[in-house]
DNA sequence: TATATTTGCGTAATCAATTACGTAACTAAT
DNA sequence: ATTAGTTACGTAATTGATTACGCAAATATA
C-alpha cells in the first residue's frame, strides 16, 4: 500500500486530504456551535495570529500563514462581518490595511480558549497515535522538490535511460 | 514544529497539501506535453483503472478511486472528449453507463507507459527520501477517527474535565 | 526631480472537488 | 400487480483555494 501514492499520483492524496480536512472542520464547527459560540474553524489561524500580534497587514499575514493574500482578504471579510476583527488604513504606509481583533473579538478569547483546549487535546491524541505525521511528510516533500524540481528530476531520469542504451 | 498541526488546525495542512498536489500536477502536465502526449495528470487514476478493468460503471469507479461520483462524471467527460474512452449503456441495467478505453485510448497505452515509468521513478525517490509518508499518515488518521469520531472524542474530553472538578 | 521598479491590496476568473437534489430504473414486499 | 424503498446517474450550486491582472503608493535610480 506504500505504493499507492507513486502509482495513483497526487490526485488521490489531494482529494483525500481535503475530505479529511472537511471532516475535521465540520466536527469543529459543530463543537463551537454546541458550546454556543459563533465561530468557524477556518477562521482560527487568522484569529489566533491576530490574538498574538496586535495588528498586521494583509501580506504579512499571508506570508505568516503561508496562504495567498486573496485568501486572507476573504477570511478577513468574514471575520469583520461577524465583528470579531476591525481594519484600519496604516498611517505610515497608505497602501497597507491593518487588521486587528475588535473589542468584541478580544472579549471572545476566553471562551474560545476553553474550546481550543478540547480541540487541542484531540489533535494531540491524533498526532500521538500516528507513527507518521502529515505535516512532517509535507515539509519533507517541499524540501525535496525545493532542492531539485520535479521536472528536473524527471528529465534527469530520462537522460540516464538514454545513456544506458 | 510537530505542534503546527495541533495548533493551527487542518486548514493549513489542507491548503498546503493542495498546493503540493497542484505543483506536481503542473510538472506532470508539462512532462506529458514535452513528450508530445495530450494527457493530463488528473486523468491518470481513471484511465489507469480502466486500462486494467475493461469496463466499469460510474459508481463502481467512484468507490474504487474513493472520490465522489460527480468527480468521475467530470473526468469521464474530459477523457471522452479527447477520445481516450467511450461509454455505453449497460444491457443488464439500464441505469448504468459503462466506461471503457477506446481503441485510440488503448493505442496510447505504450507511450504513456514510458512516461509513467519516469514519473514513477521520481515518486519512488520522494517516498524513499521521506522518513514519513503522506499517505500512510492519512490512512492512520482515517482509521483513528473511524474508530471514534472527532466529535465524540471532544465531548469525552469535556466530560472528563467536568468530573475532575 | 523625474522615471522606473517594487510592493500592497483588491477584484475577477478559474479550478477541482464537494454536497444537494431530482429523475429514472431496478428490487423487495405485500 | 402495486407500492415503497434503493440505486445509478446527471446537473446545479457551493466551497475554498488559487492565479492573473490592475491600480495606487512607496522606493530606488538616473
Amino acid at each position: 500500500m506504500q505504493d499507492v501514492f507513486s502509482k495513483l499520483g497526487p490526485l488521490i492524496v489531494g482529494s483525500r486530504l481535503k475530505r479529511m480536512s472537511d471532516y475535521i472542520m465540520r466536527a469543529g464547527a459543530e463543537f463551537y456551535n454546541s458550546n454556543g459560540v459563533d465561530f468557524e474553524p477556518k477562521w482560527f489561524p487568522l484569529y489566533y495570529l491576530l490574538s498574538h500580534e496586535k495588528e498586521l497587514g494583509i501580506m504579512d499575514i499571508a506570508q505568516k500563514l503561508n496562504i495567498s493574500h486573496p485568501a486572507v482578504i476573504q477570511l478577513a471579510k468574514e471575520l469583520e462581518k461577524e465583528g470579531w476583527i476591525t481594519s484600519t488604513k496604516s498611517k505610515e504606509d497608505a497602501r497597507k490595511r491593518l487588521l486587528k481583533l475588535s473589542k468584541k473579538g478580544i472579549s471572545l478569547l476566553p471562551q474560545l480558549q476553553l474550546i481550543w483546549d478540547d480541540i487541542h487535546e484531540v489533535n494531540r491524541q491524533v498526532v500521538e497515535s500516528q507513527s507518521t505525521n502529515v505535516l512532517k511528510a509535507l515539509e519533507e516533500m517541499e524540501a525535496f522538490f525545493a532542492s531539485k524540481s520535479y521536472t528536473e528530476r524527471m528529465k534527469e531520469f530520462q537522460e540516464s535511460k538514454k545513456k544506458e542504451l
